[in-house]
DNA sequence: CCTTGACTTAAAGTGAACTTCAGCCTATAT
DNA sequence: ATATAGGCTGAAGTTCACTTTAAGTCAAGG
């Protein structure tokens, strides 16, 4: 697969993906004999997980981390299982501000459009 | 209440407090005689929904819009419904993500657990 | 009076995450 | 063979949300 074939396929830039791999968030891709880049079932897993994991929040280091990790081999289980949880909790935080802000909105959409019906605003 | 009061009830920088003010994010704060802002009981909750919203990643910009058309008057009672809409709309596509990428979080890390224990990486 | 903290505008700096650019190379179709 | 579409690189540029700096003025309390 070449990288606008994956650009497509995740619906991100061919320049993000190269962003992606330079920067770590996955390992080297492939490459054929002229140098252009080849995307492989492999490839593009760590392409999907590295787009859901920043679209979610985890900083492009984290990710980095991770895969830096997973390519030093099987002795960095552990710290690799503490990073995960790290960032799992790092989530749930941001996950509960966000349940917050949206009871918040929910409210006041609510007082909106009671106010909107009723035609006052005055609560 | 002075910005460093409020700093500190709401643990951010005076300067973002200022920030904050400029960029419109909270309606211009009382000032007394010699011209220093005085947080009144409204203003901290402008300061308050701010910080809410922000944090759970609203943009400056759509905060600044919604307090504009606060300041505007009732006239703005459906725009303001409608940019407190959207503005849902888009924080839900960011929590399912999060729900998303937390699910993927969760299966590494019980398939990290079950390797721990077991000694093998096979999977 | 003097210190401490607040005020101003305007601009530069920071860090994160891309994005764009310039200039060159590869692949494929004609 | 050549045109053209797409890929490559490193470096510089952009955007967002602050944060800091400069270079002052002003105010409240001991």
């Amino acid at each position: 697969m070449t990288i606008s074939e994956v650009s497509r396929l995740y619906n991100i830039s061919a320049d993000t993906l190269r962003y992606y791999e330079k920067a770590g968030m996955i390992p080297p891709v492939g490459r054929t004999d002229g140098g252009i880049r080849d995307y492989g079932e492999a490839d593009c897993s760590w392409v999907e997980l590295a787009i859901c994991l920043r679209s979610a929040g985890l900083s492009v280091e984290a990710i980095a981390e991770y895969v830096r990790l997973s390519l030093e081999g099987e002795d960095t289980i552990t710290p690799r299982l503490l990073l995960l949880k790290e960032q799992r909790e790092l989530l749930m935080g941001k996950y509960e501000k966000m349940r917050l802000a949206m009871e918040r909105l929910d409210y006041k959409i609510l007082k909106y459009e009671q106010a909107q019906k009723s035609g006052v605003l005055e609560w």
